[in-house]
RNA sequence: GGAGAGAUGGCAGAGUGGUCGAAUGCGACGGUUUCGAAAACCGUUGUAUCUGCAAAGGUACCGGGGGUUCGAAUCCCUCUCUCUCCGCCA
């Protein structure tokens, strides 16, 4: 939630911000915004300035009730009772206008940082580089759906029985592969700085609302209605939330936590053909980095950031490209968004593994997470997250990609985290 | 699941209708003292929002919401959470 002396100040900043991430009503928003801010300003005043009243003849009855002047302690009454008349219906009108004016600033999207391309899909999003080689594979080369069938080790169809759709099961070396990622991205986010965080993976109404989930992407998570939780979607949320309500100091900062959860995911409607597999899960397991830091450095902290998932696929050898998300791809909540992709070779398709966001102060300001400075004033920090990496693309990739005639090769760093070579 | 107790400022802990935004203690910060430190002493020390250049002032907040009253941290209702005991249990 952008807030709104920012948009007040930097007014044709943001509109043209906005314009750029395809908000196309961004003008007419933000003019009702200001509007509807000063019409608050306004109508809080007014009430403050009744209550106000009312507080001086409470104090004044009860000094003369002190004194026993019974009577005019009693003529006093009747200008409060108008007062109190007054602030209710100011309180109301208050209530109202405080309500339309946080709906209206849910529906608007964050500014995206300056060197965020124009654009308007996933075409335009911009190549920054591209590592690795490209694996050739022979013609008989097999997708990992088919892969997983011939090593026996991920099994869709039991998941189908017990669960549903896209909720598969791990068996044997398909389930030691699972733990062993994790490890290694747990392992490695520890060796960069990252304290590890082991999170519930229910969360309330509240922490919806804190990172963005709530109110408008609630048909994304699954709801517990019975006690009004809901299982994330990413451990972001949860970790996030954390600093929801808090001030730090900067001797705090920055602020870094990486955590391992399973997520979960409806995907309401967006299952095809080109999500076969493990292309697109229910639930699928994620370590997730996340970052908290001072507005002024949190740009070095997103490539920071960039850079250690990179180091994870340039050690898992997959062949990756970084992409630099256009106006109109990015996602709400972020100023600043890289993509990070797999080449799955039998495929032939990159593959998102990897989300990293600055979104500055759109969720700080939701959360209310806050730095004190030296001087005592507070602003609103930064937020940081990325995947540091989803499970599922990257076992397709290295399963498409290692497929030799004598089995699956295993990346040589994760041997130690498997205790074997080949998936045979 | 049953019974009971409770929720107050960074922490501890008073406060049961009228200068209570809230005693007191601890902590933190500043100062005096000291070669330096400790101790002692003095002072400062919540958040949000509005008016204002500022100084200053208004309003709201004692778990959340609602009610009673001229006036509520204090009384009533309700929700949530925490703790204790019993039951069940990984």
């Amino acid at each position: 939630m952008l807030q709104v002396n920012y948009i007040r100040e930097n007014r044709e900043k943001v509109v043209k911000g906005l314009l750029k991430k395809h908000f196309h009503r961004a003008e007419i928003a933000i003019t009702e915004v200001l509007a509807l801010d000063d019409r608050r300003k306004q109508t809080q005043q007014q009430l403050d300035e009744s209550l106000a009243e009312q507080n001086q003849i409470a104090k004044e009855i009860g000094l003369l009730m002190k004194e026993g002047k019974k009577t005019e302690a009693e003529q006093k009454k009747t200008r409060t009772a108008e007062l109190k008349n007054s602030s209710k219906e100011l309180g109301e009108k208050l209530t109202e206008i405080e309500k339309s004016l946080i709906q209206l600033l849910y529906t608007i999207p964050n500014v995206p940082h300056e060197s965020v391309p124009e654009g308007k899909t996933a075409d335009d999003n911009v190549v920054m580089k591209q590592v690795g080689e490209m694996p050739s594979l022979p013609e008989t080369a097999l997708p990992h759906w088919d892969l997983i069938k011939k090593y026996d080790i991920i099994d869709f169809d039991l998941g189908n029985k017990v669960t549903g759709a896209g909720f598969p099961f791990y068996k044997g070396k398909g389930a030691k592969l699972q733990r062993a990622l994790i490890n290694f991205f747990l392992d490695r986010a520890e060796q960069a700085g990252y304290t590890e965080i082991q999170a519930p993976i229910m969360i309330n109404e509240d922490s919806g609302y804190g990172t963005g989930q709530l109110p408008d992407k609630e048909g994304q998570m699954y709801h517990a209605t019975e006690d009004n939780l809901f299982l994330i979607p990413t451990a972001e949320v949860p970790i996030t939330n954390m600093y929801r309500d808090v001030i730090l100091e900067p001797k705090d900062l920055p602020i870094r936590h990486a955590g391992y959860t399973p997520c979960f995911r409806r995907e309401a409607g967006s299952w095809g053909a080109h999500v076969r597999g493990l292309n697109r899960l229910h639930q699928f397991d994620k370590v997730e980095i996340v970052q908290i830091a001072q507005p002024e450095n949190s740009y070095e902290k997103h490539e920071e950031m960039s850079e250690h998932i990179q180091s994870l696929l340039r050690d898992l050898e997959l062949p990756y490209r970084v992409l630099k998300l256009c106006g109109g791809d990015i996602s709400f909540n972020a100023a600043l968004c890289y993509d990070m992709e797999v080449f799955s070779a039998a495929q032939k398709r990159w593959l998102e593994v990897s989300s990293v966001s600055n979104f500055e102060t759109f969720q700080a300001n939701r959360l209310k997470l806050r730095l004190k400075l030296p001087d005592n004033k507070k602003v609103l920090l930064h937020t940081l997250n990325g995947s540091a990496l989803a499970l599922p693309r990257i076992v397709a990739a290295i399963l498409e990609n290692n497929q030799t005639e004598k089995g699956i090769r295993i990346p040589p760093i994760l041997v130690p985290y498997t205790g074997f070579e080949w998936i045979d």
